[in-house]
DNA sequence: GGTTTATTTCCTGCTT
DNA sequence: GAAGCAGGAAATAAAC
């Protein structure tokens, strides 16, 4: 389901971090839960611009491309610049100015440079935070056929101009949740209160031009790493590579491959999720339930957690995915182990005084379990 | 119908 | 010894 709250901050995190380093919006991303950008920017406005440069002190490159190092602190503080920055220039970053700069951006870094007059054959809806993101992120990877251009359709819920209330989408089904928006306007239209006192929702439309080569970028940004340029399904081919050193595992076609034989790679693109209720989410959602014994926070700003009840939280997964008895404590923690390996879950941390049995971490791919 | 994602199933070996 | 953890391998359903 479209989570609209969750697209608002990853589109937020992508369009900053892509303004800053591109490379590097996933680590953002990764970093930043919704709340810290969003509250932090509420109070930053009257902030000594000079006591904030001298917080930021210290931070470098390694400072960004280590999620570990990159503390919330620092990030709230970097973020607060590039709000003032963006203030500075008069953009309105709750409405579609916004992806004028992205665009101009990803034009070869042109500011003067103009939205293209009309998309080309190849639109495509996308509804997911990622079909904005990776585009933003790897502009070449898209870009492989001499460029396309891509029509993303979004909306961003803008707040009351008097009192600057947000109300913060957390997942779906939560206040200030509105996932289904099946009659959505064509461009720039706008619905929602107009007196002031509730938030308006506006819809718009962009076209994001996508650039061929990935060479360019590399030589463009040589004080980054090799690895922090490759492109999502480079950085697959590398693993495949390592894995096939070790144990000659099973080959997957390039990019290059499928455009040789004059064709798309099939499939959903990487990181692309599909509608189907995620364990996470179950999880999530079985943890935001007040009523139930069976799993329980340990630290909820963590997003650390315990099964209480083996047996029972397995059980009650089976029925949601309707193999019922079928479904054991065994397989559920297999089926959590490979999603802590795509980043829905990871490791707990040592030596916290954590349990070492049935104790998990929400990870940077799982959203919503954090009470705002 | 080919491919990818997100499991599910089964398994061995290890740790608590 | 039971329960849980870690991860390989293969199978599967749904999505694309």
């Amino acid at each position: 389901m479209f989570d609209r709250g969750n697209f608002r901050s990853d589109l937020f995190n992508g369009i900053m971090a892509s303004t800053v380093f591109p490379s590097l919006a996933d680590v953002f991303t990764e970093a930043i839960l919704t709340e810290d950008i969003f509250q932090s920017l509420d109070q930053v406005s009257s902030r000594a611009m000079s006591e904030t440069m001298e917080s930021v002190k210290g931070l470098n490159e390694n400072d960004f491309l280590n999620q570990h190092v990159l503390s919330e602190e620092k990030a709230e503080v970097f973020f607060n610049l590039l709000k003032m920055d963006w203030e500075a220039s008069d953009i309105d970053f709750w409405t579609g100015n916004i992806f004028s700069k992205i665009s101009c951006f990803h034009d070869n870094g042109n500011e003067s440079a103009q939205l293209p007059e009309s998309a080309d054959s190849s639109i495509q809806e996308l509804t997911q935070p990622d079909d904005l993101m990776i585009p933003l992120m790897w502009p070449n990877v898209y870009g492989d056929q001499g460029g396309e251009t891509l029509v993303v359709e979004y909306e961003i819920e803008v707040p009351p101009e008097e009192t600057g209330e947000m109300i913060y989408a957390n997942s779906p089904g939560s206040a200030g949740d509105i996932s289904d928006f099946s009659s959505e306007p064509e461009n720039d239209s706008s619905c929602g209160g107009s007196d002031g006192s509730s938030p308006m929702i506006s819809y718009s439309k962009v076209e994001v031009k996508t650039e061929p080569g990935l060479d360019e970028q590399r030589q463009a940004a040589p004080y980054l790493p090799v690895q922090a340029i490759l492109s999502p399904y480079e950085e697959e081919e590398l693993e495949d590579y390592n894995d096939t050193v070790i144990r000659h595992k099973k080959r997957r076609k390039s990019d290059a491959e499928y455009i040789a034989d004059g064709r798309k790679r099939p499939g959903r693109k990487k990181g692309q999720t599909s509608s189907v209720y995620h364990l996470w989410e179950f999880i999530r959602d079985l943890l935001h339930d007040p009523k139930q014994r069976i799993i329980k926070w340990e630290n909820e700003q963590e997003g650390i957690f315990r099964v209480v009840k083996s047996s029972e939280v397995a059980k009650q997964w089976g029925n949601m995915k309707k193999n019922r008895e079928k479904m054991t404590y065994e397989k559920l923690s297999r089926s959590l182990r490979y999603s802590r390996k795509e980043g829905y879950f990871e490791d707990v941390p040592k030596d916290e005084g954590y349990p070492k049995k049935l104790c998990f971490k929400f990870g940077p791919k799982s959203h919503g379990w954090k009470r705002l």
